[in-house]
RNA sequence: GGGCGGUUAGCUCAGUUGGUUAGAGCGCUACACUCACAUUGUAGAGGUCACAGGUUCGAAUCCUGUACCGCCUACCA
């Protein structure tokens, strides 16, 4: 055994991740004949690399994994990528563009090896760190969105949801990235506010018999900028955001219920001369608000997506003035080739100059931006492939009604309804060449319909033709990713992982994605294998930054975990992780906080050098020899040091902790259950340092130290035979330590795995061969900790009295050590303690204390102690008072009087307050009449000893004076 | 516009079905490096639980309203 005083997690890590790779713990079985849990990782992207988000959803998986996969679960964590088709196609185009050529120059063919050769090369990167974040996936099922079998999977999909008319092709507006230059889906455009303008603008009346009498503007504002020769009288004027479309204005619509308008509907209008000069008609539609602007909406169908409705419900044309590129066409004039907002800017300047400009006003609205170069979308008006929603979706909100998936928190379900019952069709086609080429075969006889087909057509159905073209579009990257659960365990074939695995049991992922991901999941899913892809949802929380900022790049506040990683350690990391994982929205994360796990790695790791001193090998051997082992040998079965333990044989704190311990099992188990990662965490936290660590460690250094005759006389433990009761302290210590350690390494393991792995596994070097953690241990078992038996909750192992006589002890310490530290007095120096009683009262307290004397001593520094009935209280003395019993500690004249005084004061103030409170309470006779008995009665308690304490604090203040 | 969530110690957060003494970590103060750990130990200070009403014997917790903050969602130009 050889343990640096520091915990130095690089050593370990990598060692031990090659170890359980090499043993294949990883690889789950589809035939072990035991229960199957199943996850599939949320394919992180082949762009990306490791970030805080992947840190805390793969930690909380691979717990999950380790945990189900200890419980006797067929344990398999599914992990893959995917292939972000337009985020790795800028990657591609950007690297291309160094060596000064377009993907156009390139080709489609060489452009897609280039793709797959970046891949192949630098898109496993994440991969490799969710290794080293100590991730158990079964990498030999590692799946890609672009693999041959998940292919398949799309192809097949998109036939078979084709075939049932739920997918269509049609020309729509939709959104339209000009700088990646394709299509997206609704969710691919965030909105976000921008502060721009209303500009509004005059549109000149045709035909003498209109007059307009507007009311709603200045008109003397109106007048001064109107252009030569017209009045206010002569325009109609509408208010935009976008002047740079009007150059496709095909109407003027008003509300038939806005009186102002009325005699014009039906009329028409001219665009400025600078726009084209056209005519328009004015139309009368619902959509427009009185209210707004001047009530007056320009209509640009090729533009806007409610122009477009509004297009279509009057028959109106469209006209397209903006190109694929964000920049106008031909349709402006002598605006062509300009940016669409330089445009604007001199459109706006031209129209004043002009005096077609009524104002200009501040104006905040939202605009969509592309979800990966974050552009403004525009509007655009295209030929695309759609998904049918509306049917496919109720199945799936059935699904989640019906309790069949489960949102935890179930708060989530309602987020998922919102959206799912106003679902519109999707948008699945993408002007990009990295992705599942759409399966569509058209005819060179135009006139013939598409032929839908994984491979080329032989001849063409309609006119026996034989030239074909396939579409040139792919798909959207999340169709391959709403097949994930499936398509990665083999469907369309009937492979044994699906039959076995499927419906996986739990998807873990951010909300954010809910909509993209979950929604559709659950959609494939009820419709391709008509079940649900899982059964539980567990939605985990954002990680921000201090500040409460969302993580990003261009917020320059990345933590990189990788770098946290090399600081701290992955187990740091990971810990901070889960104990952060709470069940909100948001979670800050402080590198504070991590080094305060930090702490705990190395807490837990000097708790196991300090107990593998003690059990060190030299020290068996000896007693090996000796004939009281043999004898408490004889019928060893459960221990570990194959010594026999008997329930009598242990210490009062021996007790203790393994009634803790059993119980901490409990609760970390049950924690897990319900996901609450952040309280399972914390109970381990809790439980190892504070008890294990603060209390249990400490007594077994004097528990460890006795050697013959040193034993207390009130021991339980005491024998005739001084060497024996040594013996027995020594080896019941060892058991306990070694018991609450080694289950306490199980149960943080999941959580842990490197530190728990690297000690279990130096734990294994001091045992002298009869290592059994539990009766149905196994071979394979002892090879790591990874594949160890998660721990069970058993019944017999609490024990109540053990912990309420250590809850005594604990307090009677606090009360010493309060003392001490508050009269400064050293705290290397040996005190004496004098605990009296009143013998009226005899008191269950004194027999506690009495039979555990000598943790008092140790842990309380006291030298000298005696315990009896109404004891005198030497002069000067500090005085406690602690459930009946009054602890004095005899000074000596070293005692600064007056601050004892003080102390003593503010103690009776206290115990005054709650005395207060108290008697009001029980005063109150609805509390006495209507609250449970059970309550009154505590608080009964709660008075008599608060009365008690105070009465003797008094009187102790008083002999100070 | 609709929806969701938040407001508890200086900071970041816990707080289960209402039970009276509201917890933790970090930070802060004091003392201590003696044999697991100074990435430590011991002790301590610090909160009218956002506000206003209500229900109740009893409210941080349940109800109503208000204020502020955050997020999601949406075709008022």
């Amino acid at each position: 055994m050889d343990m640096p005083p520091q915990y130095n997690p690089k050593e370990t890590e990598d060692r031990w991740y090659k170890y359980w790779m090499d043993k294949g713990y990883f690889r789950a079985d589809s035939k072990s004949g035991k229960e199957p849990f199943c996850m599939v990782i949320p394919p992180p992207n082949i762009t990306g690399s490791l970030h805080m988000g992947h840190a805390l959803n793969n930690t909380l998986q691979d717990i999950l994994t380790r945990w189900k996969r200890m419980s006797g679960f067929s344990a398999l964590w599914l992990p893959g990528t995917d292939h972000a088709g337009i985020a790795t196609q800028n990657v591609i185009e950007r690297e291309l563009k160094k060596e000064g050529l377009t993907r156009q120059q390139v080709g489609r063919e060489d452009f897609i090896k280039r793709v797959w050769k970046w891949r192949d090369s630098t898109g496993g990167t994440i991969i490799n760190q969710l290794k080293k974040l100590g991730c158990s996936c079964d990498w030999s099922r590692t799946r890609f969105t672009m693999d041959e079998g998940l292919s398949k999977a799309v192809q097949q999909v998109f036939i078979t949801l084709y075939n049932e008319g739920l997918i269509y092709r049609d020309t729509y507006i939709i959104n339209w990235c000009p700088r990646c230059q394709t299509a997206l889906s609704d969710l691919e455009a965030e909105h976000q506010e921008v502060a721009g303008h209303l500009y509004y603008v005059k549109y000149e009346l045709i035909g003498n018999d209109i007059r307009v009498k507007v009311a709603t503007h200045d008109a003397q504002l109106a007048r001064q900028s109107c252009w030569a020769g017209r009045t206010t009288h002569d325009c109609i004027t509408v208010a935009t955001t976008r002047p740079e479309t009007i150059f496709g204005d095909v109407a003027i619509a008003v509300n038939p219920k806005d009186k102002r308008y009325k005699n014009f509907i039906g009329k028409k209008v001219r665009v400025p001369e600078l726009c084209g000069g056209r005519e328009i008609p004015v139309i009368a539609d619902d959509y427009v608000d009185i209210k707004f602007g001047t009530g007056c909406l320009k209509i640009t169908p090729a533009h806007d997506p409610a122009d477009f409705e509004i297009g279509r419900r009057h028959k109106l044309e469209a006209i397209n003035v903006i190109s694929a590129d964000g920049k106008m066409n031909g349709e402006a004039g002598k605006y062509a080739g300009l940016d669409r907002f330089e445009c604007r800017k001199a459109l706006v300047e031209d129209l004043k100059n002009q005096g077609r400009l009524e104002k200009t006003e501040d104006y905040k609205y939202t605009m969509g931006s592309c979800y990966r170069c974050h552009t403004y979308v525009e509007p655009y008006l295209s030929k695309q492939w759609f998904v049918r929603m509306k049917e496919l979706a109720k199945p799936a909100i059935k699904a989640v009604k019906d309790g069949k998936v489960r949102f935890v928190p179930k708060s989530w379900g309602k987020t998922y309804y919102l959206w799912m019952d106003n679902i519109r069709d999707w948008c699945i086609s993408r002007q990009i060449w990295w992705g599942h080429r759409i399966p569509v075969w058209y005819c060179k006889n135009e006139k013939c319909p598409p032929v839908v087909s994984t491979s080329r057509p032989a001849k063409c159905p309609e006119c026996g033709g034989a030239e074909f073209s396939q579409d040139e579009d792919v798909l959207d990257t999340w169709f391959s990713s709403a097949l994930w659960p499936f398509s990665t365990l083999g469907w369309p074939d009937k492979t044994d992982d699906l039959r076995f695995f499927y419906p996986t049991t739990v998807l873990s992922t951010a909300f954010d994605i809910i909509f993209f991901w979950v929604a559709r999941m659950i959609i494939m899913g009820m419709h391709f294998m008509k079940d649900v892809p899982f059964r539980t949802v567990y939605i985990h929380a954002l990680v921000r930054d201090p500040e409460g900022q969302k993580m990003s790049k261009s917020r320059g506040n990345v933590v990189d975990p990788l770098g946290i990683m090399d600081v701290y350690g992955t187990d740091a990391l990971r810990f901070t992780m889960s104990s952060l994982a709470v069940k909100g929205r948001d979670i800050y994360l402080s590198e504070e906080r991590i080094q305060g796990y930090r702490n705990f790695m190395n807490k837990i790791w000097n708790a196991s050098r300090f107990i593998l001193m003690n059990l060190a090998n030299s020290s068996i051997a000896q007693l090996s020899n000796s004939s009281i082992v043999k004898e408490l040998s004889s019928n060893s079965t459960h221990d570990p040091l194959g010594r026999r333990t008997t329930h009598d044989e242990l210490t009062v704190a021996d007790r203790w902790i393994m009634s803790r311990l059993n119980q901490v099992t409990k609760e970390v188990t049950g924690h897990l259950e319900k996901y609450d990662f952040d309280k399972a965490s914390l109970a381990l936290y809790d439980f190892f340092w504070h008890e294990f660590c603060d209390w249990y460690l400490e007594i077994a250094k004097l528990q460890l130290s006795v050697t013959s005759g040193q034993w207390p006389a009130d021991s339980k433990l005491q024998t005739a035979d001084n060497e024996k009761t040594a013996h027995y302290s020594l080896l019941t210590t060892q058991h306990c330590l070694f018991r609450t350690l080694e289950q306490s390494l199980r149960l943080m393991h999941p959580f842990v795995p490197f530190i728990t792995e690297e000690i279990w596994q130096t734990l294994k070097t001091v045992d002298s061969g009869q290592w059994s953690v539990d009766s149905e241990s196994n071979n394979s078992m002892h090879e790591s900790i990874m594949v160890s038996k998660w721990p069970e909750y058993n019944k017999k192992e609490t024990d109540a009295k053990a912990t309420a006589q250590m809850e005594l002890v604990k307090a009677i310490v606090f009360a010493v050590r309060n003392i001490r530290s508050e009269l400064n007095i050293h705290p290397g120096a040996k005190i004496k303690a004098i605990f009296s009683y009143t013998a009226k009262k005899p008191l269950k307290a004194i027999d506690i204390l009495n039979s555990n004397a000598a943790y008092i001593k140790w842990l309380a520094g006291i030298e000298e102690m005696s315990v009896g009935e109404d004891l005198t209280k030497p002069r000067p003395a500090a005085v406690a008072v602690v459930k009946g019993i009054e602890i004095y500690i005899p000074l000596e004249g070293l005692i600064d009087i007056q601050k004892e005084t003080d102390r003593i004061k503010k103690e009776i103030e206290k115990a005054g307050n709650d005395l207060k409170g108290l008697k009001a309470r029980l005063r109150n006779k609805e509390f006495l009449k209507k609250a449970p008995e059970e309550v009154v009665t505590k608080e009964k308690d709660r008075k008599i000893e608060t009365e008690a304490r105070l009465g003797k604090l008094k009187e102790n203040l008083k002999m100070l004076a």
